[in-house]
DNA sequence: TGAGTTCTGGACTAATAAGTCTAGAATAGG
DNA sequence: CCTATTCTAGACTTATTAGTCCAGAACTCA
């Protein structure tokens, strides 16, 4: 997965997978399959860890609004100063994925609506405890901030600047209020 | 370009860019140097082409809310309908690039950085004709607009759907009203 | 027209890719 | 301790890759 993310599916070679790993092109074959298979189980592993980080953070925090300002300062500071320039894994997926692989394609769709669901749950839950407006359409709002990560990241990735980011995510969060 | 784009780097071979030219490779590596120096040509080509067409639409039309929706409109239009599935060639060079190219790094983040300059010249121009609130900070509108211009075409590479994207475009525009 | 220059098709090279296969190591069961 | 099964290292195959090169076509200009 580490391998995948950094250096992209095309770019990454088996070797490169046999020495991430520590096994043998026979073993590595014989527990994922080939090479695109171990991709997909990579993006896969990836969404699963990422997703769960997301539900948790914002079920166990409120309000919303200070779960997301707090979420998106901890991208901005992995973005700034972690292993640099991977961006998000999903993203990476979706931008380098050959257009006709649908199964690909359905499983970054997925990922998407998975973290997107989990802001839907998180703007409910805020929405019921009277912190939105009663007008808020929470799933616009949770389509616009998984997107707006996928903004954010793929920004960074590019320019890992922490005013540039910073002030992206001020925008963001000031959409919650209407 | 148009390989480069719809295929990527690494999956676009010189045999694709022959065909699509038309030229033969002897002649392509005349007229542009090798593989890495084509495509940071072609994105060259992208970039000079898209930003006009940016620049040209925001600074005529006005009122600036107007013609951002607008924008997004036809985003989501080509999205859907269009050619469907490439994304934006800036975001999938952000994602595709390895991150020692430095060179072709700055590239993308001067790409960036340049329809994010147009966004902010049409935005200080709604400004001073009232359309914006007077503490509007228009350097990071702009700079959250471009970044999610690039969430929304990602997110509409994965997931071609209106309605989502729509959504999208919605709550964005809702970010300027402050 | 004709000599000189530039351009171009496509064969060629060398490297690297993914995926397969076999010989032998490790393990398990009795 | 010995046989039978499973697993693994790494050589191997076949295909494809980017990039080179040269013979001959096309063009230029006197």
């Amino acid at each position: 997965m580490q391998v995948f993310w950094s250096k992209g599916y095309d770019a990454t070679s088996l070797d490169d997978l046999c020495d991430a790993t520590g096994l043998s092109r026979s073993s590595l074959y014989a527990a994922f399959g080939d090479k695109r298979s171990l991709m997909l189980q990579s993006l896969s592993r990836y969404v699963d860890n990422g997703s769960e980080k997301i539900a948790k953070r914002l079920a166990t925090k409120a309000p919303f609004r200070a779960a997301l300002a707090d979420f998106l300062n901890d991208f901005i500071d992995a973005i700034v100063a972690g292993p640099g320039r991977r961006g998000c894994f999903i993203g990476n997926c979706a931008a380098e994925i050959p257009r006709h692989d649908r199964e690909a394609m359905a499983q970054v769709r997925a990922a998407l609506a998975r973290n997107e669901g989990y802001f839907r749950a998180a703007l409910d839950a805020a929405k019921s405890r009277g912190e939105l407006s009663r007008k808020a359409d929470t799933a616009a709002l949770a389509r616009f901030i998984a997107s707006s990560i996928q903004g954010l990241r793929l920004v960074g990735k590019a320019n890992p600047d922490r005013a540039l980011l910073e002030d992206i995510a001020a925008v963001m969060l000031r959409c919650l209020d209407e």
